[in-house]
RNA sequence: GCCGCGGUAGUAUAGCCCGGCUAUUAUGCGGGCCUGUCGAGCCCGUGACCCGGGUUCAAAUCCCGGCCGCGGCGCCA
């Protein structure tokens, strides 16, 4: 039973069972459907909670009841005071026999689209119309999965005495070259929006040791598919005392838990969704880049090495893989960024891994360069220019420990978890190339 | 940005290849019947061919351009 008796309601809709048989209530939500047989009107209500039956007796309710009742239309904001019975041949075992019903709002018709989800929508018409289609029951279950994932990384990485900041998201200089930056007019200055917070967790992790942020980013590139926006979040870790795999050990574990959990919390949730998650169990199988590379030139592929895996590659590598869930690790250092550490005893490869689900990136990560040296030298090889990163490169004179950590898309992860199509869909306002409204 | 496919009532669709008839069906909406529905049911009605140009006696259908969308690729630490 959710404790939180206001104004407008003394129930929500899903603590109306037979429990309450005898109670008078008032609850308050949303015409979600009307069946009218009659002599007998049913008008299901719901709100954030879930559903309810109000069920009006052409014989026996009040005039008032009725001439409302008439009224009423799908989606219109509606106050019912009345008193629960308990009828096996209720959805749920029991109803509401209204004694009063209040109009709080009456929605036009006909509705942009079908929130019983009778008729389905295009994900265009939905992104269009979302605040209609965040009412619909997939979309509910797709929130309270992502909440129940929130819920359980934050826990996940408290227990292991990760502590959770929060970086700035206004930046002064476009920090490391390659991804296209938001520019910002900050105080008559020229400023960007944040593309990951990178720089800034690793100076906390060297004060903190131990930090992580749930958070946006954004970035202004081409990238048109359904797996990318120019505004998404970012679960970020980064440890001190902390190499690659230390890391990796954190981030399986996280998935780990993030799936047991939503199993266990979230089982209408998936049904809703009709979607059920893999098996999985630690550890997670790891490839190294330069043994993905062969398998894929087992299978025929052209594929130099040195080259960055596609999502093509991807997609054949998990043909043979065979597993939901791996790691490639230990890529090439050129194609990572400047800040990842070269493997000491090779330092053509790097202590890098990215974590993927089936085709798709979910996270990446490293152990980072802690030298101040050897990343003026990283940054050179790239044609970087050192001196726009002084304001980060100059802790490193003051006690940088060696550290590691990883960034995971929270949407990406979202998509493994409800079996969507597109991080667009997972995201409540997505922004992507074109859109920008709502 | 490139390639492919598409754009038909509020929503989702059939029709398009092979031009011509009242543009199909579901859902919604309006009306009617019905006292236990739970995607209620049945009957009647309502509402649409993305924009511009071209071909043709005749264009939703064929051609050209534009705009928009979806998928793939590319771009993306």
């Amino acid at each position: 039973m959710i404790q939180m008796e206001t104004k407008y309601k003394t129930v929500m809709c899903r603590d109306v069972d037979k429990r309450l048989h005898g109670k008078t209530v008032v609850m308050a939500g949303w015409v979600h459907q009307i069946r009218d047989l009659g002599g007998k009107k049913f008008v299901v209500v719901r709100d954030g909670s879930g559903l309810v039956q109000v069920t009006i007796a052409k014989d026996s309710s009040s005039k008032d009841v009725l001439e409302i009742a008439e009224q009423l239309t799908l989606e219109s904001v509606v106050q019912v005071k009345g008193v629960v019975k308990e009828d096996p041949r209720a959805p749920r075992g029991a109803e509401i026999a209204p004694i009063e019903i209040k109009i709080l709002n009456l929605a036009k018709k006909p509705l942009p689209l079908d929130v019983s989800g009778k008729v389905p929508a295009d994900i265009d018409t939905r992104l269009r119309e979302r605040v209609m289609d965040l009412r619909r029951r997939e979309m509910r279950a797709v929130v309270k999965i992502g909440d129940t994932v929130l819920k359980v990384i934050r826990e996940v990485l408290r227990q292991k005495g990760f502590v959770e900041v929060f970086t700035p998201k206004i930046i002064a200089t476009a920090t490391e070259g390659g991804a296209n930056l938001f520019p910002v007019i900050y105080f008559g200055k020229e400023a960007f929006l944040a593309q990951s917070p990178q720089l800034y967790k690793e100076l906390l992790a060297a004060s903190l040791e131990r930090v992580f942020e749930i958070g946006p980013a954004w970035r202004a590139e081409e990238s048109d598919t359904p797996y990318h926006l120019a505004e998404f979040i970012s679960i970020d870790v980064e440890a001190a005392f902390m190499d690659y795999e230390d890391v990796m050990k954190i981030l399986e574990e996280v998935v780990y838990e993030v799936i047991k959990s939503v199993k266990q919390e979230n089982e209408d949730d998936l049904h809703a969704l009709n979607h059920s998650l893999p098996e999985i169990s630690l550890p997670l199988p790891r490839v190294r880049y330069i043994d993905a590379v062969k398998m894929l030139r087992d299978k025929g592929v052209e594929i130099e090495i040195g080259e960055d895996l596609s999502a093509t590659h991807l997609r054949l590598l998990n043909e043979t893989l065979n597993t939901p869930l791996y790691f490639i690790t230990e890529f090439p250092t050129k194609i990572r960024a400047f800040y990842t550490k070269p493997k000491d005893s090779d330092p053509i490869y790097s202590e890098s891994f990215d974590l993927v689900w089936k085709h798709l990136e979910l996270a990446s990560g490293s152990s980072r360069i802690h030298l101040k040296e050897q990343l003026i030298k990283a940054l050179n090889d790239r044609g970087l220019n050192a001196e726009s990163f002084s304001y980060f490169i100059k802790w490193f004179d003051y006690g940088m420990p060696p550290h590691a950590g990883w960034g995971m898309g929270y949407a990406r992860l979202m998509l493994m978890l409800t079996g969507r199509n597109s991080v667009k869909e997972v995201t409540l306002f997505p922004r992507d190339k074109k859109r920008l409204v709502p």
